[in-house]
DNA sequence: CGCGTTGTATATAGATACAACGCGGTGCTCTATT
């Protein structure tokens, strides 16, 4: 047993790594960057931890949600290692300042971009010994980066004020494309890549072509009824989550709850515990569900509206079966579906006047609390208003020769042109009737199908229809004894990360 | 990209025509107020 092998056992307490864990932890060591794919539940964490833990200096962890944060702190603390700390908005300003100060003693920091942009952490950061730079569920960087979150796009800019640190980058999906737009974002020297496959052969694929909304509906409620649950129905809006929700619960003894961004922090928490343990058997929700959820028996994936990319549509309906049991993703649609997701990318985008509107306040003070103050009373998109300002600094650093709204128009004809061809492509797989949809899928991620799945997809001939599938019946779910469900929390508890 | 709701004008006391408008997801953070 060498040096690692004993670590992993003292401080985590497993006999062994699991598949190339070892690998990518010897190349993290030896501070190469490294990029790496593989699926939820795989061990990723374990990955930027043990070096973490073994190298000299801190390392910092660039998380998405305040959530994955704390978990992944309070999971680091139950196993004993207690000199990890969080920096966000979730501590008081004094919590804040003694974090700050105290730096080298923590091995691990988990931060938000947001907080990583801000000064005084950039200059503490800049004196601070950075062991390694990890940055977790990185396809955030391409997939909300160049609009949303644009503070994930600096990642890199505060990468070389720390002093280019080894960097880390740890990903369950990303398209070619993208993989290439994190190493360029990260600034990547030469970095080792290792992607496993995002082939599901536990899960079959179907779409469903409706005539009208209300058949979609129909269809919907039937395939509830009769596939085994858990499950999971993904839709368009905040007002269908809820209203999908009350319909399934009105016409079956299923427990179905909605889940979407707009609800509080606690109803979100709540849903998302019964959920785990099964007294909630089905979910209806927004996008807002899913990252750092690893429940292992999804028995079913639905989507009532269509995401608006194929890495979307893969990330959201692989989270059927991670048990390694049969699960099936379905997707419903109508001809006039394809509205929906073109006004929404329309409405991510800020409108010719927004632009011209908030350049006039940045050319006049680009004080930013004073941008937001008059932007906010002015009616604008808070978000928008954080683009025009990103993409402001980004004009001023290259000098273009355009003005900054020629610029910033430029930016979003660009980026809006890419998502309209990335809808384009999810459509084209959708209503392709004639090629493998597995097969199209793995080619979207550069890879070939090695061995067609037994049961494959509604091109390929499923054998088993929808109703054979149903063991259960209308019978319902059993509940769980109390003994099973400390199991399975238990076992939750073990899997994460 | 289109749909349903609301607002306005017209012309006449209830109804119609048509324009304008809102609808719509993902999360961080800081600040002021309760």
């Amino acid at each position: 047993m060498g040096t690692l092998d004993n670590r992993l056992y003292e401080w985590f307490g497993y006999s062994s790594f699991k598949h190339n864990q070892r690998e990518i932890i010897e190349s993290v060591l030896s501070g190469e960057d490294v990029f790496l794919m593989t699926a939820t539940g795989s061990g990723k964490s374990l990955c930027y931890q043990l070096p973490a833990l073994l190298k000299q200096g801190t390392a910092i962890i660039v998380s998405p949600l305040l959530a994955l944060m704390e978990n992944q702190v309070q999971e680091l603390k139950q196993l004993g290692i207690k000199n990890v700390a969080s920096y966000n908005s979730f501590l008081s300003l004094k919590e804040k300042k003694s974090v700050l100060n105290r730096l080298p003693e923590y091995k691990l920091i988990y931060i938000s971009p947001e907080s990583l942009q801000q000064k005084d952490v950039l200059d503490k950061l800049s004196r601070l010994n950075v062991s390694l730079l990890a940055v977790d569920e990185a396809h955030c960087i391409s997939q909300w980066g160049h609009e949303f979150r644009t503070d994930y796009l600096k990642i890199g800019e505060a990468r070389n004020k720390m002093g280019s640190p080894p960097c880390l980058a740890l990903t369950a999906t990303a398209a070619p494309e993208v993989r290439k737009d994190i190493l360029d974002k990260l600034n990547m020297k030469d970095p080792v890549i290792k992607c496993d496959t995002v082939d599901r052969t536990n899960i079959s694929i179907r779409t469903i072509k409706k005539e009208t909304e209300e058949e979609k509906r129909i269809e919907l409620i039937d395939c509830v009824r009769k596939l085994p649950k858990p499950g999971m129905v993904y839709v368009g809006s905040r007002k269908k989550a809820e209203e999908l929700a009350e319909a399934i619960k009105n016409e079956m003894p299923f427990a179905a709850s909605a889940y979407h961004g707009g609800m509080t922090k606690e109803d979100r928490h709540l849903i998302q515990q019964q959920f785990l343990l099964d007294e909630v058997q089905i979910i209806c929700c927004t996008n807002a569900f899913g990252m750092g959820i690893n429940k292992p028996n999804i028995r079913f994936v639905i989507h009532f509206d269509y995401p608006k990319d194929i890495e979307s549509y893969v990330q959201e309906m692989g989270r059927a079966g991670r048990d390694g049991q049969r699960s099936t993703s379905i997707l419903l649609y109508t001809e006039i579906d394809h509205v929906f997701p073109r006004k929404m990318i329309e409405w991510e985008f800020p409108t010719e006047e927004e632009v011209q509107y908030i350049c006039e306040v940045l050319r006049t003070d680009d004080s930013h609390d004073v941008t937001r103050k008059r932007v906010e009373s002015y009616g604008f998109e808070d978000v928008h208003a954080r683009f025009i300002s990103h993409y402001w600094e980004e004009w001023r650093n290259k000098e273009d020769a355009r003005s900054q709204e020629e610029f910033i128009n430029m930016v979003i004809k660009r980026r809006k042109g890419w998502k309209f061809n990335k809808l384009i492509q999810m459509e084209e797989w959708i209503s392709n009737n004639n090629k493998c949809r597995r097969e199209t899928l793995l080619e979207t991620f550069g890879e070939t199908l090695q061995s067609p799945a037994k049961q494959c997809c509604d091109v390929c001939g499923i054998t088993e229809p929808l109703e054979d599938v149903d063991e259960a019946g209308d019978a319902g779910f059993p509940m769980m004894s109390w003994q099973d469900r400390l199991y399975a929390l238990l076992q939750q508890q073990t899997h994460k990360g």
